[in-house]
This record gives C-alpha cells, sequence and structure tokens, in this order.
DNA sequence: CAAGTTCTTGATTAATCATTCAAAAACCAG
DNA sequence: CTGGTTTTTGAATGATTAATCAAGAACTTG
C-alpha cells in the first residue's frame, strides 16, 4: 500500500558522509546535505528523523568499513605486519600526494563533539573499542607468523598503534613532508617492536 | 588623551580560551564570549576586530605557553629524557583523573579549521613547525645526555614524538583506562629509542 | 576645568540555522 | 479503478548567528 521512497539509502548516507568529512558536524548545514543528497528537507527528516540521526548513521557505515579495512589487512600476502605497514603506506601517501586533506572522519568527530553530544560521544567510543579490538587480532597474527615479539601484550600493542594512527591522522591534516611522516612511521614500527628487519614503509616519491 | 581600556587584556584572552578549549570554535558564539570575558560586543569587536581575530590571538598565547613548559622539561634535574616522561605522565594524568576532556587546543582547532579557514590554518602550520623544533631541541639534549641512542636523527624522533603526543591528546578525549594509557606511553618510549632501561612511565593509581 | 579622544553600552541588523508542516503526488493492495 | 498510506515538495517557523552603530560615559592632556 505504501508509496516506496524513491532514493538509495545507502547512496544518501555516502553523500552525507563526504559533507561531514569535508566540513565537521557542526559545520555542515542542513541545506548544505540537501544539496549534496538531493532530498528536500522533509524527507531528509522523514528518513533520518534529525541532522543528528544521519550523522550517527553515517559514523555507523564509516566504522564497519575501517574495520573491515583492518581484517583485510590481516589477509595480506606478506603476512599481517605487510598489511599494517600497507596501511601506515595508504595513510602517508594520501597525506603527502594532498589527496586526503579531511583526515579520519570518527577522529574529527571525536574531537569536535566528545564531551558535547553523549550519543555521538558513545558511538565513537565503540568505534574506538571495535578499531582497538581488530588491531590486536592483527597484532596476535603477526605475532604467530614470528614478525612481532610474542612476549608482548597484544592489547598493549594495539593501543599504542591506535594511539600512532590517530596521531598520524592527526598530522596529516598540516603535514605532507614525506621525509617527516616517513619518519612518523618508522617510530611507530620500533614502538610495535617490529621483529621482520627488512620491514620498513617505502618512501614515497615527491609526488 | 584617550581614555583607557578597562579590561585587562591577558585576562580576557584566557577567559575566551578556556570558551574555545571547551566548545570549539565554531560552536563558541559571541555572545558566549560576551558572558565569560564580561566586555560587551562593541568592546570585543573594537579590541580583537572578530571572533577570528580573538581567536588567533588565543592560540598565540597557547602556543607560547606550550613550547615555554618542553622548554622546561628540559631543565629537569634527572635530564631531559626524565622530563619528557614527566610530561607524557601529566598528560595522562589528567586523562584518567578527568581533569582534562578538552584534548589539545591546537590540535582540535587544526581538525576544525585546517582547510576551511587559511588565517588559522597558517598559525596552527606554525604552531607544528614550533613545537617540532623544541622537541628535536629535547631529544638533542637527551642524545648528549646518553639517554637517546646519538645515532639517530634528532629532527626525526622529533617528528615521531610529536605524531605521539598528538595521539595522546586526542586518545583522552575518549579514554581514561590508565592501563591502556600507560601502554601508550610505553611504546612512545620504545619508539623514541630510550635507552635509559630503567626509564619507566609511572602507573598511575586508578584515582 | 575644558576639550578631545577613546571606550562602553545594548539595541539592532541581516543572514543563517535546524526543524516543521500542509498540500500535492505516487504507489500498491483489493 | 479506488482507497489508503507514505513520500515529496518547498515555503515558513522561530531561534541564533556574527557583526554594527549611534549615543553616552570616562579618562588624559593642556
Amino acid at each position: 500500500m505504501p508509496r516506496p521512497p524513491e532514493f538509495d539509502r545507502a547512496q544518501v548516507i555516502d553523500a552525507a558522509r563526504d559533507v561531514f568529512w569535508e566540513h565537521g558536524y557542526t559545520q555542515t548545514s542542513v541545506s548544505h546535505l540537501v544539496r549534496a543528497t538531493g532530498l528536500k528537507p522533509g524527507s531528509l527528516y522523514g528518513a533520518f528523523g534529525s541532522k543528528k540521526g544521519l550523522f550517527l548513521e553515517v559514523l555507523e557505515t564509516y566504522e564497519r568499513r575501517f574495520i573491515e579495512r583492518l581484517h583485510a589487512a590481516g589477509r595480506h600476502e606478506s603476512g599481517a605486519l605487510a598489511g599494517f605497514i600497507d596501511l601506515l603506506d595508504d595513510v602517508i601517501d594520501d597525506a603527502v600526494l594532498g589527496r586526503d586533506r579531511r583526515g579520519c572522519l570518527a577522529v574529527n568527530a571525536m574531537l569536535e563533539m566528545a564531551g558535547h553530544d553523549p550519543d555521538i560521544e558513545a558511538r565513537i567510543v565503540r568505534h574506538n573499542a571495535g578499531t582497538r579490538a581488530a588491531f590486536a587480532r592483527l597484532v596476535r597474527q603477526a605475532q604467530a607468523e614470528g614478525d612481532i615479539d610474542a612476549l608482548r601484550d597484544p592489547d598493549d600493542v594495539a593501543a599504542f598503534i591506535l594511539n600512532s594512527v590517530w596521531g598520524l591522522r592527526v598530522m596529516c591534516k598540516a603535514e605532507n613532508n614525506p621525509h617527516m611522516l616517513n619518519a612518523v612511521a618508522a617510530g611507530i614500527l620500533a614502538g610495535v617492536g617490529n621483529r621482520q628487519k627488512k620491514a620498513r614503509v617505502r618512501v614515497t616519491p615527491a609526488l
């Protein structure tokens, strides 16, 4: 009986994500979202309830994809550590080539909204926990493969990695010096306790 | 001949800093600033030109004090590395005790405004460079004191430290687990190439 | 004390904000 | 086709935004 919606929900979420990512939550206006999604205000509110409701769905999708990417790193043909190094390289490449000056959507939201909006904060805390767990899984695999010292607590290493990657995502907002970013990556690998001596982040050519 | 201002400029900047720090740049309204500083809109605009002008002065003061604190770490009685460890401990303590859920004003501003406002971005880039230089100075001193491997490039180590501290400031917005934060700190010291085996971050008692 | 300059005050501006709503359009089951 | 339900539409809502302005108050110099 009911009239079915004309829009593709996933597509709307992706369009909204790009706007939120580019401008941040507060600086994204509803008219911005209306323009980007093609939906009129009434439809947007009918489908998502509020600007915040839409943002929470965006965050949920973002988190799912990020964690999936971490799991994919574990399936790297040269092992989990190689997968992790690839991930670092990608982040650095994006920064150096100016491909991504938006940083991490979750980190941005965390700094902007934690302590102000409990709903958004709760989702971010979940995201943090999920990401740390995914990193821990990666660490345990790398330990089993002999690339990380098996005596270290995988959760501790994961916490350090999480911290480092968040830092890198911050750094990339204001830095695009390849040498510097690679120095950071080298420090991260040293902190992880890399036993695979040959493992090095590749030096990105200066564009 | 002219009438002298009734307010203390430094005091106004400090009051404004607290509001900006608490709410972020965009979410801080001028009426908020009016309430916090006690100045009426006309006086605020007369003295600082605009909301952004005031914010830039706030950032400038913040940067000066942060770098001064890094230099103070170099004057620690047990050496520069000990001073740095103290700094890490302070950041973690603030997070664990819930004393500081505001993160770093400069990092917050970087994520919120870099790419949107060139004036603010320029100031943040300067802040980053100044902070990295201060860390490099600390590293060279620790190398001279034998606490950090003298073969490593101090600028590289400083870049890694900057990255780690920014990460820690992000982490503290959403985490207050002492064990996890100390694990992060341990990873940072490993990445720095700490040669002073006894150096450890103190484990903060759970409140 | 008087003249000159700046500061303070608070109402006011125009723009933008998130959200709502009633009317018209579109779909599907019967 | 028709009745019932939902979506779409776009104008309208009231609140809030950063910034302005004219008028009166206050201080310093001469």
